[in-house]
RNA sequence: CUGGGUAUGGCGCAGUUGGUAGCGCGCAGCGUUCGGGACGCUGAGGCCGUCAGUUCGAGUCUGAUUACCCAGACCA
């Protein structure tokens, strides 16, 4: 990608009404625009960040049986009536407007309803079962206060994945490999060794739920973990009955601030009950689905990584979600030429700085832009017949030789 | 929703006791620069969030309203 084809330009200042580190180097560096509080729009940059997160989760939720389907946002209120979810008293965050042609429509908050609902004219046997189906769809929800950049927003892109099974033991067993899958993909997406499954609270049809809280200064839940953090809760749950349960001592434990990016559920019938999802068994008699859902805010994460790797120079992605693995710069008559012909081979591994300006203001820009590694080819590498490549992340400089370099790519 | 704050070119800001707007960045042109956000000259761009009111005259005063930010409450 050439940088002077994009419309996308950087910023010097920060926004005045940002004070949330991502959004301010987001909107600094090009990956986001603000619509509104609490609505923001993804730019081409911003998308590519996405779209790698999307993939990430996608790969694992697939190896372990994941369908994606695509679901609508307008929403019938007589499904969530059957639930008792319509009601604004009972859910608060609803944003519901009206038909021309009559009657009220919601904008989707969740989907367990609809999803539910659908199913109940595929699903008839156990022969039908299980079946776990995901998609990323955008959420809308109507918080009393967006907050936190693009990690509290009243619009946000969510993968949520439900699980249809025959008994409690089968969506047990699913449970756990969604835990493993869950593992899988914060490591992949460079949070790993800083999330933790929580105990939080778990509704009417289990004790508990998880959640993924990623330890972070900026979070908005506080957590309490003991000390080989092997026991992480949600300070909701902090009491008796669950210290007791889990086997530790309110005196061992220690708090932190930490942010929520993903959310597990046993739903068991919850909702397949009052919906009527129900299968026949091998005996034939009709039985209600079990039911499990397991969300992941992909916006949301996104933000989180960003906190969890800016530093004082701008954004500093993790591989496997920069927009770009390269960031080109060409300095003399020579470099900008072969650092042209390199972008061209492979334009979509590069973005190239090909703007004419002086070489400071790239290497701001590429440091702003959290590119992993900066490549410079100029006058003073080729001497050496070299390009320059330096890491983002630990600024450490290695010379290589061309051939040595596009070997890599 | 409660409390506090802010609204002035694309971004960040200044506008003194009311006299119809200025700076930095960015942007356009020319020239000098060219491995760490260079510089000179020239230039474009704003009815000061909105609506009322006071006044000969309002960015400055009054009232209302809207938006945005922060803290809290709320948060499958």
């Amino acid at each position: 990608m050439k940088l002077s084809h994009s419309f996308v330009k950087t910023l010097r200042n920060s926004p005045k009404d940002e004070s949330s580190r991502n959004a301010d180097l987001l909107i600094r560096a090009g990956y986001i625009h603000k619509e509104m509080a609490g609505v923001y729009d993804y730019l081409p940059l911003g998308l590519k960040v996405l779209e790698n997160i999307k993939n990430i989760i996608r790969t694992e939720l697939n190896k372990i049986g994941g369908e994606e389907l695509l679901m609508s946002s307008l929403q019938n209120p007589e499904l969530w009536k059957k639930t008792d979810r319509w009601d604004d008293q009972k859910v608060d965050i609803w944003f519901k407007t009206e038909l021309n042609a009559g009657g009220e429509v919601g904008l989707a908050p969740t989907h367990e309803e609809p999803l539910t609902n659908l199913l109940k004219d595929y699903v008839s046997s156990y022969k039908d079962l299980p079946l776990a189906i995901y998609q990323f769809q955008t959420k809308f929800r109507n918080e009393l206060r967006a907050k936190s950049g693009i990690m509290r927003t009243r619009e946000f892109l969510m993968k949520d994945l439900y699980s249809f099974h025959t008994s409690e033991e089968d969506l047990d067993a699913y449970y756990s490999k969604v835990e493993t899958a869950y593992k899988n993909i914060y490591d992949l997406l460079g949070i790993g060794d800083e999330t933790y499954e929580t105990f939080a609270s778990g509704g009417v049809f289990s004790k508990y739920s998880h959640e993924y809280q990623t330890f972070l200064p900026v979070g908005e839940d506080t957590v309490f973990y003991n000390q080989d953090r092997s026991v992480v809760l949600n300070d909701e749950v902090l009491n008796d009955e669950v210290l007791n349960d889990l086997n530790v001592k309110r005196e061992e434990l220690s708090s932190t601030r930490a942010a929520e990016v993903g959310n597990i559920f046993k739903l068991k019938f919850k909702y397949s009950e009052p919906l009527g999802l129900k299968f026949i068994d091998n005996e034939n008699s009709q039985k209600t689905v079990y039911m499990g859902c397991y969300g992941i805010g992909v916006s949301r994460v996104m933000g989180v990584i960003v906190e969890k790797f800016a530093d004082d120079k701008g954004l500093v992605w993790p591989e496997n979600i920069a927009p770009y693995k390269y960031y080109l710069i060409g300095i003399g008559e020579e470099g900008t030429k072969i650092a042209e012909n390199l972008h061209n081979q492979n334009p979509n591994l590069f973005i190239y700085d090909d703007r004419n300006l002086r070489p400071g203001e790239k290497f701001a820009d590429s440091e702003l832009l959290g590119i992993p590694y900066r490549i410079v080819i100029s006058d003073k590498t080729l001497a050496e017949n070299k390009v320059e490549i330096t890491s983002r992340l630990t600024g450490k400089k290695e010379l290589l030789t061309l051939e040595e370099f596009t070997a890599k790519l």
